[in-house]
RNA sequence: GUGGACGUAGCUCAGUUCGGUAGAGCCCUGGACUGUGGAUCCAGUCGUCGCGGGUUCAAAUCCCGUCGUCCACCCCA
């Protein structure tokens, strides 16, 4: 009806409006993560939806494409930069450094749930406004840390009912490793600068590391002649990926190595991961992370080793679909509460009302007739009506009908509740 | 940011080739059944055919622009 009206307001492109019965969906995907959070020991962080530009230029990369296109930056009537959380760990270790909370305890183990913002082209499974779930593990140096990080967020999924993921893993190497490995692809590189794309001759000058994972035939091939990331790790870093793998394997968690994960922020450091969808298109990484020992210490706390993830709830609940999990209803009705005429509507309301405090009941508000009444019990699937005529309104003895079965028993007013309780098992 | 497909009722879509007074199914509402739902049948409501402009006696249909969605790229969640 909207579409009357010329010039109507539409929502901003890339955001979109969960309604019901979609709502119920998200509802129970976070409350089932937060079951699992809970059981891993993680405690919510509700931190602010904007934060100061700086805080992601300095954390997040200057020379990432997140900072470099995708931020949705304002000046605020003061004047200052802001902007709109295009992720969730800056945030985070913003507010560990802020609050002081690692002098209350040596570890850590945080998550938040909501809105991020990217300006980035729409796609299935990619908004602007879209919802993520990270869990960030602070204050853990070891292996442990990694792989119960990659636990949880595989725990995640499968609490969800889901089993078609790959989880892939790779070391980027330490802040000693990394840039002799950014050295040795540089010097690589430099002779095949004209066989790689243009994205990945700037990449060179950024982060050479990403020309690993660029998709592009040519870039393909020139990567394939530098020798892995691995080979160049420090003797440290090597050993704890090795432990890593090891502790994955520990408790049963099967993984891809794939050397040419590299992820796309600069805090990243050793153990990296990302979950894939089997089924989904391009739009197919759940989630990822992995170690980001720098972070803090980068914003002017403490050094201090922390790991951690973020996941993707749209394309969660995508996997839903694709893998046609049942997702139980939300709270069935239980009571349709009718009138047989004008006279037994106030009779119903305030039944309705009251059976309210105990069962989910519905009642017509529109003045309709019972046969209409009845329709809409059908069609919300109650199991029980009770229905108001004269006679009952004059001896206070009420029918109950059984909508499974059509069978109806009378039921004085004051065994009403009793009754239902009985009847619906609780 | 690049390339492509598509936008018709609340939903799924036909009609567009070859311009001629907008359709179906589902949903919703009422009735057949005036104290009873689910099956069946009958009837009814809802659209300025995404928006704006152009061509034409006449545009859902042809042309241009624009907004939006989807696919691939890019990037990732």
């Amino acid at each position: 009806m909207g579409k009357k009206e010329k010039g109507r307001i539409q929502s901003i492109r890339g955001t979109r409006d969960i309604l019901p019965p979609e709502s119920d969906r998200w509802l129970w995907l976070e409350e089932r993560c937060r079951c699992v959070l809970g059981r891993f020991g993680y405690s919510e962080i509700r931190g602010p939806l904007f934060e100061h530009t700086e805080l992601f230029q300095k954390g997040t990369g200057e020379g990432t494409d997140i900072v470099l296109k995708q931020m949705y930056t304002f000046q605020d009537r003061a004047g200052r930069s802001l902007t709109l959380r295009p992720e969730g760990t800056p945030s985070v270790a913003r507010a560990v450094i802020e609050r002081g909370l690692l002098k209350r305890a040596k570890v850590l183990k945080l998550y938040y749930i909501g809105p991020m913002f990217r300006y980035d082209r729409p796609q299935a499974g990619r908004y602007r406004q879209f919802d993520q779930l990270g869990a960030e593990l602070v204050g853990v140096p070891g292996v442990e840390g990694d792989a119960e990080s990659v636990h949880l967020h595989v725990m995640l999924l499968r609490e969800l009912g889901l089993s078609q993921f790959t989880v892939k893993v790779n070391s980027v190497g330490c802040s000693k490793c990394r840039p002799t490995y950014s050295r040795l692809m540089r010097e690589r590189l430099s002779d095949e600068l004209e066989n790689l794309c243009e994205d990945c001759r700037e990449r060179f000058e950024r982060n050479p590391l990403r020309v690993l994972d660029c998709k592009v035939k040519g870039c393909k091939e020139v990567a394939q002649g530098v020798p892995p990331i691995l080979e160049s790790l420090c003797d440290e870093c090597r050993s704890q990926f090795e432990e890593f793998k090891a502790r994955l394997g520990l408790i049963g968690l099967s993984f891809q190595e794939d050397p040419g994960l590299v992820r796309g922020l600069d805090y990243y450091t050793k153990a990296a991961f990302e979950i894939h969808h089997d089924l989904l298109g391009a739009q197919s990484a759940l989630g990822g992370g992995g170690r980001y020992d720098g972070l803090i210490e980068l914003y002017g706390g403490p050094p201090t080793p922390a790991v951690g993830f973020a996941a993707g709830l749209d394309r969660i609940l995508l996997s839903v679909e694709k893998e046609e999990v049942a997702v139980p209803p939300a709270l069935p009705v239980e009571v349709y509460v009718a009138s047989v005429s004008q006279a037994g509507r106030e009779k119903c309301f305030v039944l309705a009302s009251s059976l309210r405090e105990k069962f989910r009941v519905e009642v017509d508000l529109l003045g309709r007739s019972l046969q209409a009444q009845m329709k809409a019990a059908n069609s919300v699937a109650t199991r029980f009506s009770v229905i108001i005529g004269e006679e009952e309104l004059s001896s206070g003895i009420y029918t109950v009908r059984d909508m499974e079965s059509g069978e109806q028993e009378k039921v004085p007013e004051q065994d009403l509740r009793e009754y239902l309780r009985r009847r619906l098992g609780l």
